[in-house]
RNA sequence: GGGGAGAUGCCCGAGUGGUUAAAGGGGGCAGACUGUAAAUCUGUUGCCGCAUGGCUACGUUGGUUCGAAUCCAACUCUCCCCA
């Protein structure tokens, strides 16, 4: 592959590049002396679910291991313990040793599903900030400017909304920025929110008088709610290692605009492509529904299989175009002590079936008629039900179960 | 150190003695419709075994009152201005 078709390569899905012509030098230079280049890449270790939005960047980061180079995860356990605060319009929670520990682990067997793991390294920035004396950190924020931290967006945001900013969150962008220096990153992949802390590194690395690392910035992942970006705190996303059945489903939910996106920066699908399906559904030549089924088989086949894909999208047709119900269903086992006289009163039912998390909300959905069981509609919230061995019962779209009674 | 403002339900935000489980919006859930768990419209949204009932809830603790989210005191936390 010659260097352009490297750097095309690379630029694909990327929303901006910092600077350009670094990127290609270091291409180049890289091409020259046969020294792979350090991509480095931070992973906060916050909720141990990685989605489709850190695949946007860890997808990046493959194709940079399939060029060749050399892709380090860093790990912010030390970080984490202060919580980043790029787009957060309030304080994150900090987070125990052993909960990051823990997260960071199931971390590891999530991200193997993208990346290379013979090619990757991961490394923990505890290892060395844990180790740096106050006086040593004093020395590194001396090199920078409260002007220069408080200029970034979230920060004077929050300044201005009169909303609290603690001390060490200014210290965030520091500690990531002097990762790079120990690093001696060449490039950095990020989101663009992490804009800042990954140009600060630059800032931080010429300080300590080494080549500045590149910056690769990629589209931050608009959430299943069509509004927010996608994150485990807001609970719009989608995460890579869930099942098929769920991810095809939970994709089919976005917003019919989002689907160019996720186009674009999840599925491998030629943009060519993209861009033709696009003018099909401006034209009205393709249907809404029928490139979204797509966009969600593109992605199952991608964490799962082929199979795999066009299964998810069977059971989908069958729940919701159908309104049958699915392949595979919860048991809700009931024991003598739940029946009286053979009877169960109905709300009890959907409590006892982890259905509804209280007697008000399950007689909510009865009363609201959501609730089926072996087919017949219940709204009599007071009612007491016969349940009888295999029946099913569904409450709203998503919530089913098969009774079985033990004896 | 001095002065001022504030803390309300999942979130934002109204409410300044009773009719407030607390307006409004967001989000969630449900129903209708459909082209999908899109969009739109409607309903619903603390808990308690059925309630013209009870309990919990408006930063914390205590007080005033027949009655407090609303008044008072102390405390905790936050923001703004001055130094």
């Amino acid at each position: 592959m010659t260097l352009d078709e490297q750097f095309a390569l690379l630029k694909r899905g990327t929303i901006e590049i910092v600077p350009e012509e670094g990127l290609k030098a270091k291409l180049r230079k890289s091409n020259e002396t046969g020294k792979p280049l350090k991509v480095k890449l931070g992973l906060d270790p916050t909720a141990p679910d990685i989605h489709l939005g850190n695949a946007v960047v860890l997808r990046k980061m493959r194709q940079f291991q399939d060029l060749g180079h050399e892709v380090i995860i860093i790990i912010g356990d030390f970080t984490a313990a202060i919580g980043d605060p790029s787009g957060r319009s309030i304080t994150r929670p900090q987070l125990s040793e052993e909960e990051i520990r823990r997260n960071a682990k199931t971390y590891y067997d999530q991200y193997c599903l993208i990346l290379d793991p013979a090619k990757t390294k991961v490394v923990f920035n505890s290892e060395w900030l844990g180790k740096l004396s106050f006086e040593d950190a004093i020395k590194i924020a001396s090199k920078l400017t409260v002007a220069r931290v408080l200029e970034r967006d979230d920060f004077a945001s929050r300044l201005n909304e009169g909303k609290p900013i603690g001390l060490h969150e200014i210290l965030y962008p520091m500690c990531q920025a002097y990762d790079s220096v120990v690093l001696e990153s060449d490039i950095e992949v990020g989101g663009l929110d992490q804009k800042f802390n990954i140009l600060l590194g630059r800032d931080l690395q010429s300080q300590f008088g080494q080549e500045e690392q590149v910056g690769l910035f990629m589209p931050i992942l608009v959430g299943l709610d069509g509004v927010q970006k996608m994150s485990k705190s807001l609970g719009n996303y989608v995460g890579v290692t869930e099942n098929p059945k769920d991810m095809f489903g939970k994709l089919m939910s976005i917003p019919d605009e989002l689907m160019r996106d996720y186009f674009e920066l999840c599925t491998d699908v030629p943009l060519e492509e993209i861009n033709a399906i696009e003018e099909g559904l401006a034209s009205g030549r393709l249907h809404p529904m029928e490139v979204k089924k797509r966009l969600a088989r593109e992605i199952v086949t991608i964490y799962h299989s082929a199979d795999a894909a066009k299964e998810a999208q069977a059971e989908f047709e069958r729940v919701f175009s159908q309104r049958e119900i699915p392949e595979e269903i919860p048991d809700i086992v009931l024991g003598p002590e739940d029946l009286v006289d053979g009877r169960i009163w109905i709300v009890k039912l959907l409590v006892k079936a982890g259905m509804a998390p209280s007697n008000s909300e399950a007689r909510r959905l009865v009363q609201q008629g959501a609730v089926t069981i072996g087919g017949q509609k219940i709204t009599d919230p007071l009612v007491n039900i016969a349940p009888s061995n295999g029946q099913v019962i569904r409450a709203g779209k998503l919530r089913f179960g098969r009774i079985k009674i033990a004896r």
